[in-house]
RNA sequence: GCCCCGAUAGUUCAGUGGAUAGAACAAGUCCCUCCUAAGGAUUAGACGCCAGUUCGAUUCUGGCUCGGGGCACCA
């Protein structure tokens, strides 16, 4: 299984003790010193040796075989010098073999999980910010299944708010609406509530109708919601994201199974009525230690639901799926939140989903808002950036037809976006800039994607037909190949660490390393008129392992890796 | 007020309890008779401060300073 399991038995056999897991490889500093070197700290805690006697006794002690050339002691690390023919030729048969698996480690075979992401108000156009919790989500779910999982995505429709309930008053028509008029509309509502108290108390009216089960109500609401919905989802679908279950939040109004929490609430002595007459959580009694978020109101005096109560009872239907793995996609604004929704069902001896959060997009002025219209909405990014896309791909692809280049343009404009927001990690704010994201230049999405393209042509000049698995005599004589390869190996541990850490960053980062060390390898070897006929051969099969490496990395990303562009 | 997050090059980001802290952008100088210059070569440039743990700390812990964000019954 492991690239450099060859080198790690012989060091198991000598020491026992240690197993597989505990030796790991890296590279080393420079690739002179070594092909690959040996950590020594971990083995060697487990031993309870100094680090520098063990790196020495493997030396001395290991009986490596014929393909490892030289082993040698350098401090608390052990350097090898490999056959890089034999081990090259692994490797690059070893992804060929897995090809779109390659790199998975199967964590996930024969797991569920439940990942509910995005679940943006359906009000407007979504704009970038919100843009970030649909494509970690999303990045997450390829991810899982990647490993194996079997995957439910759900999304949450807030389809009963008072920001909906607004949006319906101002829209007499909505048979004539389209999804673009939207934000204006939803800014007016907001903007007039804000002016007119009689408009705002007519907005909470509508709300207790629909609580009621007012049908003519909730026919109106459906219709609004579900034209936001579509629009919103249409442009998440350019971002290729996807959804398997729409939950409606006005499923949720009154559910059963929230009798139980609040008996478990009762007997805590956590529940209490406050001076509006508001039955309400002290959550102070639940182990709450400190005065911000203590009290939650969970229903009106007139007995209607707050968002809390209903999103109690959705939780605990998502819960009651029994994935093995239930996750969640919030802001940070949510975080609080989040755990009084957590302490109020573990009062009740349920379970909350596993949270991730990740922070705001801002803009040079502040947050980015719907309601006051302050925002980049994601379709005018992608539409801008695809346009700029295109004047490249006009110049770079004349045999092309008009429509074949449109969709390349748009591929770019994707990696563009995603690529910047999923390689940076989640809990960083991030400033949006028109100019560095819309940049193809450099660190980015459309870089890798143009590595991959470089290959594809390579592969396409090289006339002769490659073999499917790599021949016998299989050169590897330059150290950018060597670098290139190694960097390969690795790919499956970093799948393997991204998950563990519910992040694609390190996905993102392997991607362009890789990327980078095949450019190196593209400028100093040639394929197509490599010096002998084995080493063209030896080198198309490295541009095709690494043409699949990175596909599946960008795959995760959610970015298409392309022929052309 | 309370909570959370961050601090690495001029800027935007990686990264690691251990071998010389990586990129990109911006700046300078080069490279298209050479598999796509959305590229490459090359020059210059960084772990906020003070302690502690450790054989070893940019990484872990505490304090400080400076940024950023969130929350206070709203969806």
């Amino acid at each position: 299984m492991n690239t450099y399991e060859a080198l790690a038995r012989p060091i198991i056999a000598a020491f026992p003790g240690l197993e597989l897991n505990d030796l790991i490889f890296a590279a080393p500093p420079k690739v002179d010193m070594a092909d690959v070197a040996l950590r020594t700290f971990e083995p060697a805690k487990k031993l309870g040796l100094p680090p520098a006697e063990l790196a020495k006794r493997i030396v001395a002690e290991a009986q490596f075989g014929g393909d490892v050339r030289e082993v040698s002691v350098a401090g608390p690390y052990v350097n090898f010098k490999l056959d890089r023919n034999v081990f090259g030729r692994d490797i690059v048969a070893r992804v060929l073999e897995c090809g779109a698996t390659y790199g998975t480690n199967a964590t996930g075979r024969g797991k569920r999980a439940l990942v509910e992401h995005t679940s943006i108000n359906p009000n407007a156009s979504p704009h970038v910010g919100r843009a970030r919790n649909a494509m970690i989500g999303d990045s997450l779910v390829r991810l899982l299944r990647f490993e194996g999982y079997e995957v439910e995505v759900h999304y949450y429709v807030n389809d009963i708010g008072r920001q909906i309930a607004l949006l319906v008053l101002a829209c007499d028509h909505p048979e004539s609406m389209t999804f673009e008029d939207m934000l204006r509309v939803y800014a007016d509502a907001n903007a007039r509530a804000e002016a007119d108290s009689s408009f705002a108390e007519k907005g909470f009216e509508l709300l207790a109708k629909i609580e009621q089960g007012d049908a003519e109500t909730k026919k109106k609401f459906f219709a609004i919601t579900e034209l936001c919905l579509r629009g919103q989802l249409s442009v998440l679908a350019r971002l290729g994201i996807g959804y398997d279950r729409f939950d409606r939040e006005s499923d949720f109004v009154k559910d059963p199974r929230l009798e139980a929490i609040l008996d478990a609430l009762r007997a805590k002595g956590a529940l209490f009525t406050d001076d509006e007459q508001r039955l309400s959580v002290d959550l102070s009694k639940l182990g709450h230690t400190y005065d911000e978020g203590r009290y939650l109101a969970l229903l009106r005096s007139n007995g209607s639901s707050m968002y809390v109560y209903r999103d109690i009872a959705y939780t605990i239907d998502k819960m009651e799926k029994n994935a093995d793995l239930n996750l969640i996609v919030l802001g940070d604004d949510h975080r609080l939140y989040m755990q009084q929704i957590a302490m109020i069902l573990a009062s009740a001896n349920r379970r909350a989903p596993e949270p991730l959060y990740y922070s705001y997009i801002l803009l040079k002025e502040g947050k980015m808002s719907t309601r006051q219209g302050k925002v980049v909405l994601l379709s005018d990014f992608l539409d801008e950036a695809t346009a700029r896309a295109a004047e490249r791909v006009v110049e770079q692809c004349k045999d092309l037809t008009p429509g074949e280049r449109q969709t390349i343009a748009g591929h770019v404009a994707v990696a563009a976006i995603r690529f910047a927001i999923l390689r940076v990690s989640a809990n960083k704010n991030v400033i949006f800039d028109w100019d560095s994201s819309m940049s193809f230049t450099g660190d980015t999405g459309p870089y890798v994607q143009y590595s991959c393209a470089r290959i594809s042509s390579i592969l396409r000049k090289i006339a002769a037909p490659m073999p499917s698995v790599p021949p016998e005599t299989f050169p590897v004589e330059t150290a950018s190949e060597w670098a290139l390869l190694s960097k390969l190996a690795t790919y499956p541990e970093t799948v393997a660490s991204a998950t563990a850490a519910r992040s694609v960053a390190p996905i993102a980062q392997f991607a362009l390393e890789t990327a980078r060390l095949f450019t190196t390898f593209y400028h100093e070897c040639p394929v197509r008129d490599a010096p002998t006929e084995a080493q063209k051969i030896s080198r198309g099969l490295m541009c095709s392992a690494t043409r699949t490496t990175i596909e599946n990395a960008l795959g995760l990303l959610g970015i298409t890796a392309l022929e052309r562009m």
